[in-house]
DNA sequence: GACCCTGATGTCAGCGACTGCCATCAGTAC
DNA sequence: GTACTGATGGCAGTCGCTGACATCAGGGTC
């Protein structure tokens, strides 16, 4: 007979983002969580160091992804770089997973806190990506700017492919943004 | 005979920084605070919402330079109106707040909880540039990407301009990572 | 002067997030 | 069989934060 049931970690995160789209964020005790993962409190904090962490598991796997890109990117250009470090982290998020990611970003949008938290690991990505970036000998402040610019294009990507009515793939969808910041960025002032 | 002293809101954010630069931000109670302001935790809760604000009050005025350099900028191009809402923003840190804004910067490093916050205001301000710079005809997506774009030019110049050594005018420094950008952007692909 | 109202504060009770410490007990190794 | 490990439960306690109610100086009204 066994004590305890496996896969407690996926148990809990599952009944999280139930209760979290059911009832709010707020209005969901992380006790309550635990009882509907057939758990106690005690035990969700030894899998999340926090009631918002429960979101954002696996995030490192994303990260991981984006540097992956970053090493292996041919050229020495900082941009052309950061282009493929978005590609590589496109892997992250196929088709399939767009509803879901949809239904946690409701979640996530509903929420100050979690968008703090949200916030937070993208600024750990940039960290992580300039780091990257500095490694492979590019400028320490160009390093930083490209990074940071790569994080915002995700960002306005992503927003884009969980929109409604939005079909093309993640990656199609971050080529077309990053072709946008080039001419934003270069169009001659007025 | 007044029955409370003025400025307890102010006098609660001298005793939370000076606090919180000698024992930390979670080694700092609120009640401690409150009492080295000879105040009650209660009314601490009155004049923020919660303990990490009283370290980001003030933040409306700032985000209303911003809004207000791109309400005056002359033009359309979306960088330029940006350009100008970056320039009305140097307006909040004088030199004299370099000192000042560097202990507070030291205070929200070291804690990732601080962190969140000032991302989230950062993010705030992004939201608010992008509706901006809506409202003056700019495509959304691009008004969305220059906003995130000034947003971390303004990240990455603040540093700077915090950082040791450092002595050109927030102004300047702005103006210098604006320049960059522009040519990293441009630099064709390797 | 008596009256009332307002606004900033204090007091207190209570919930929920989070932590430290110790107990439990199936499975595994020896 | 004994010892050890690892995931869990139980419990007490701190701290962030909130709601409800009381207090009391100052200002205005009559």
């Amino acid at each position: 007979m066994v004590r305890w049931k496996p896969g407690a970690r996926e148990r809990l995160q599952a009944a999280a983002l139930e209760r979290f789209a059911a009832q709010g964020f707020d209005g969901t005790t992380v006790a309550e969580i635990a009882a509907t993962a057939g758990l106690t409190e005690r035990t969700f904090f030894r899998h999340f160091a926090d009631k918002r962490e429960v979101l954002f598991a696996g995030q490192d796997e994303f990260e991981r992804l984006f540097l992956a890109g970053i090493e292996e990117a041919a050229g020495s250009d900082p941009m052309a770089i950061v282009a493929a470090a978005l590609e590589g982290a496109t892997a992250f998020f196929p088709d399939e997973r767009r509803a879901w990611s949809r239904a946690r970003q409701r979640v996530i949008d509903a929420d100050p806190g979690l968008q703090e938290r949200e916030l937070l690991k993208l600024s750990g990505l940039a960290t992580a990506m300039t780091d990257g970036l500095r490694r492979r000998g590019v400028d320490p402040t160009a390093a930083a700017l490209a990074a940071e610019s790569g994080v915002a294009v995700f960002r306005v990507g992503f927003a884009t492919w969980i929109g409604e009515g939005e079909e093309r793939p993640l990656a199609e969808v971050l080529r077309a943004v990053l072709a946008e910041l080039r001419t934003l960025v270069t169009t001659p002032q007025a």
